[in-house]
DNA sequence: TCCGTTTATCATATCGTTTTCACACTCCGC
DNA sequence: GCGGAGTGTGAAAACGATATGATAAACGGA
């Protein structure tokens, strides 16, 4: 009605047209090899005469598949959700199948809002969800839907979830990337090396505080609580102002340190303005590492010293994922890491008083 | 097939546990006044207990409706259009419509490989193209499809089209931005303005130039035109990295400026970043004004003067007017600008030697 | 009692595909 | 010249909703 449809030719006309079935378009189109060369050719110029393409809505009914994937979570906020969000649409543009955006500002109840009624009416095939905390009466949801699920950078509130095991994931590891960046440190000369991280109760925070705890007990050098600080400012723990708030409160009680590892390049950043403020150079003072590699941190001056994740791949390897599990093809790995690379720029240097 | 809907329910079973015709459902879901309160009732309980939602693919089918709209664009590379997205998709929750993205990077060729096809099949209802250059073939083949379709800051590259003022487009006031940024360096005492501008056959870059010289002229400065210079930095001509580069060749060029206006906020902090080699000091010796408002503005260190596009309400404007042509509905203004607001922070202030 | 009007419900057609199954035709060997 | 295999084709039934016009029931007025 509203979309008079005017000019719209249909699979039912270019049959009449080409003197066939329209079950033999159907077939040209599927490609059928059960189709003659010629009827075959026939059709196909048929078909570019009139500009004809299928209607999905047709095609969906019948095949109850819209060919359209969701993505629920985490968006705009950073250039951290940007990048997995441009692989995951790269790739699907690639299969042609589209992309079906719903943000849920990492939410769980923003999510509960609104996942029931899309499921329920079938709106899209498979569901990619970014880093929003999910709970197990969620899960049984989908399972029991037969709808494809697949986490990506999942975070748990409270421990592990029961169901969780059996969902694809699809993380960054994070742990091995932070021992990498300390270890560097290390290597440069830094003995006390700070730490600054977010929510404690966030697993990412666990996983990298492990790994800062890894790399200090594999070179001998104790670990102390002082050394860590914990952001826990709402509504976003890891945001720059969060990071000269808590830096600040690090390098007042522990103003030997001279290198600092951070979970988030904008924490980074608000770390360096923070030392900045307090007549500290980085590196030459004080050496920082961020985590992510997002823009900001080429645009820091000094640009940041920061652990890369390879966040376009996770994105694409997403949509990849879901197709696999849309065409019940088996899934080697249910839980797949990613390598997290160290990148050296500007922000760390040797101690001052180092004897190297 | 795929899918295996095993316990989802229809229209027509829910139809026959209430013992009433499919067509009375129909209706209790359409909220048809000609059923009885006491049917809708008896309908409405069986619909909650059986968790019934109708399938979108069927209803498209029929009303030729697929309540979702498309987005066409640059994506992901800025936090300026994410605010712009973001925009859009609330609004699209908010009114219950579905938001497909299609990421052609700004690129028209990137547009026409695929939107063809989108078109074609009846994927979307309207169309939202943000910051793509139009070609008139393009928009004849959407007048002839009859599908909605809304500009966002357009982006002509070779003068102006001739179908693009019978389409609806919305885009900030740049030109009075730039003037209130260049009134306002006047203001504080500065005489010697330069202008870091984009690539000059951008109509952004035009219309920003014009806001400079307006506010030139009010103010009795003559405009001189080494004050200005270009970044044509391939890919992208408005990174902090084209700013670095064009920044430093007009401080050397000009080194008595005063003041800096940026046509992008990246751009601004490359300029920065250039001073700060040089040893001028911001906004000490120098004042610098951004333009976007995007949040590096905050990042940046002195934070940056800018100007502020309404980019979400941009945003929310855009599902609104599609909303209005989908629905027939008389639209009152074709073309909406939206104001430039000028945000005052750290990397401005009076010029050294000001008597003021 | 009869008829007209309103009210609530239903039977049926429709949207544009895919899919199944039956049919017709050709070709071949016996 | 007759069954059987192999090929192409088409009629008809889904898929799950909306929309239209018909019908049955209820009611009031003459």
């Amino acid at each position: 009605m509203i979309n008079g449809s005017k000019s719209r030719s249909t699979l039912k006309q270019i049959a009449k047209f080409c003197g066939v079935s329209h079950t033999t378009v159907s077939m040209v189109i599927n490609q059928n090899p059960r189709i003659s060369a010629e009827t075959r050719e026939k059709v196909m110029v048929a078909i570019k005469k009139f500009n004809y393409y299928p209607n999905v809505a047709a095609r969906s009914l019948v095949m109850s598949r819209t060919n359209t994937i969701g993505i629920f979570g985490t968006m705009f906020d950073s250039p951290y959700y940007n990048e997995i969000i441009r692989g995951i649409e790269m790739e699907c543009r690639h299969s042609n199948v589209d992309l079906k955006i719903y943000n849920c500002n990492g939410s769980l109840e923003d999510f509960n809002d609104f996942y029931d009624r899309i499921l329920g009416e079938r709106r899209i095939d498979a569901v990619i969800v970014l880093s929003v905390p999910m709970e197990d009466a969620v899960l049984e949801r989908f399972q029991k839907e037969d709808l494809p699920l697949i986490i990506l950078q999942p975070v748990s509130i409270e421990g592990p979830n029961h169901l969780l095991e059996k969902i694809p994931t699809l993380q960054a590891e994070d742990r091995k990337g932070v021992y990498k960046a300390v270890t560097y440190l290390i290597s440069l000369g830094h003995k006390k090396i700070g730490f600054v991280n977010g929510p404690e109760h966030l697993k990412i925070c666990q996983d990298r505080l492990a790994g800062y705890r890894d790399a200090l007990r594999d070179n001998n050098i104790p670990y102390q609580e002082q050394n860590v600080v914990y952001s826990h400012v709402k509504p976003d723990a890891f945001t720059m102002d969060a990071g000269y708030q808590v830096g600040k409160e690090l390098i007042d009680r522990m103003p030997d340190l001279t290198a600092l590892c951070c979970v988030s390049d904008t924490m980074a950043i608000g770390v360096m303005k923070a030392l900045r403020h307090k007549g500290r150079a980085v590196p030459e003072d004080i050496s920082i590492v961020g985590f992510d590699d997002t823009y900001v941190a080429r645009l820091a001056d000094p640009s940041l010293t920061t652990l890369h994740q390879p966040l376009l791949e996770m994105g694409k390897a997403s949509v990849t994922l879901a197709h696999a599990f849309l065409s019940k093809k088996p899934v080697e790995h249910l839980h797949r890491g990613f390598e997290v690379e160290l990148i050296i720029r500007e922000s760390t240097g040797k101690p001052k008083n180092s004897k190297k």
